[in-house]
DNA sequence: CAGTTCACGATTGTTAACAATCTTTGTCAA
DNA sequence: TTGACAAAGATTGTTAACAATCGTGAACTG
């Protein structure tokens, strides 16, 4: 989710034991789930690997929000009253902080679970859970396919998205998400690839 | 899926790799791959067991269709062109034989894998695996507050929606879903719960 | 007789050794 | 020098034994 492992990276199972000094059994565990959800994949006596999408995929990614987020942010701005909107000024008031300090990966990460807190407003664990998955899938696409500066979001776009949903306008909050996803998208370069990587136990080693 | 095992179930270990000849590991790798797509729920130290959704949780779950199948199903219908929409047709026929000869497992398992297949026909990877989640938990649901009778969709109202995809007619195609969603919905009686169920071994013995 | 405690059995969680598979390295020959 | 082949090493997959936890029932006490 902060781009730290680059696609394609292999998760040496006794590295990550060391790494976590945990067992191997919890680590393979960690693996299926982390599979089950598209982050990585599991290729049968090779080992783990760092998802690595394919345009396809990332279409697909990017598809499947433009069904989902516009009509959550609809129905968000329409009954705000019904909804707990208080972790998203929160939110955005981190986001400035971290843009402030411009610590990079931090920016990164808040500027994905601005998305996903959008779908924790509505209460609702579904809805929650897809766009968990659906926002580090963007990840991980942002990571393979965009130009280093625009990794994160547009500085002011989330602001101006939740100001839509407070003054209840659902036709404008919706549009600006719109417009919002397919900055994301325009800054992808989906032809050039960047990047490869290695060298695992030093990137997670900081924890 | 097919509403064999009912909420609260417990699935034993031994049991399971008995009934379908594989080592433990096998059937913990599933259970956990379960859990995760909540279907079943897994206890620590106390083992796994058939999840039983509140009416909190129920409510999430159409929720989450509410808001994903309607644009779905426009988009199809406005696009019908883009789409493979013969999975549908076939599917239908399918139904048709299924209710002819009143094979009651069946007809539920199709009037699922409907949603299922219109999200199929999107082609979109991601969208699928949504829906199969929410129409996996459905089945749950419908299995727990549902009567008996109307345990499967009302007869013909997945051809109209076909019918109005076909004709590419976005507003009717998603006010057919809609009120197909509500028809669900208000068959179950969220109050009373349906009778629980053990003896594992003799429901997936039959395979 | 009701309630509590303790111990046993059953079940799940973990570990470590073993087996199978793949990758790499080194050797040989063309 | 390049290619194929083989053996060694590394890594993943599986199994089985062990440890820890929980539920149940019997025994005991008030």
């Amino acid at each position: 989710m902060e781009q730290r492992l680059a696609p394609n990276t292999k998760l040496n199972e006794a590295r990550l034991c060391e790494t976590f000094n945990v067992g191997r059994m919890r680590v393979r565990r960690a693996l299926l789930l982390l599979s089950s959800q598209g982050i990585i994949k599991l290729h049968s006596n090779r080992g783990a690997y760092i998802a690595c999408p394919n345009k396809s995929e990332a279409s697909d990614v990017f598809a499947a929000r433009m069904l989902i987020e516009p009509p959550l942010v609809r129905q968000l701005a329409q009954k705000s009253g019904d909804f707990d909107l208080t972790i998203l000024t929160e939110h955005i008031a981190l986001e400035n902080i971290a843009r402030e300090k411009k610590e990079r990966t931090e920016i990164i990460r808040l500027s994905g679970e601005f998305h996903t807190k959008l779908a924790q407003a509505t209460g609702n664990k579904f809805i929650l859970r897809m766009m968990r998955e659906l926002v580090t899938r963007t990840s991980l696409i942002v990571g393979l396919f965009g130009s280093s500066e625009n990794a994160s979001c547009p500085d002011d776009e989330h602001s101006n998205i939740l100001k839509a949903i407070q003054s209840q306008n659902p036709k404008l909050a919706e549009e600006l998400l719109i417009s919002h996803l397919n900055h994301i998208q325009s800054g992808l370069d989906m032809e050039t690839r960047q990047k490869p990587q290695d060298d695992l136990a030093t990137i997670l080693g900081s924890d």
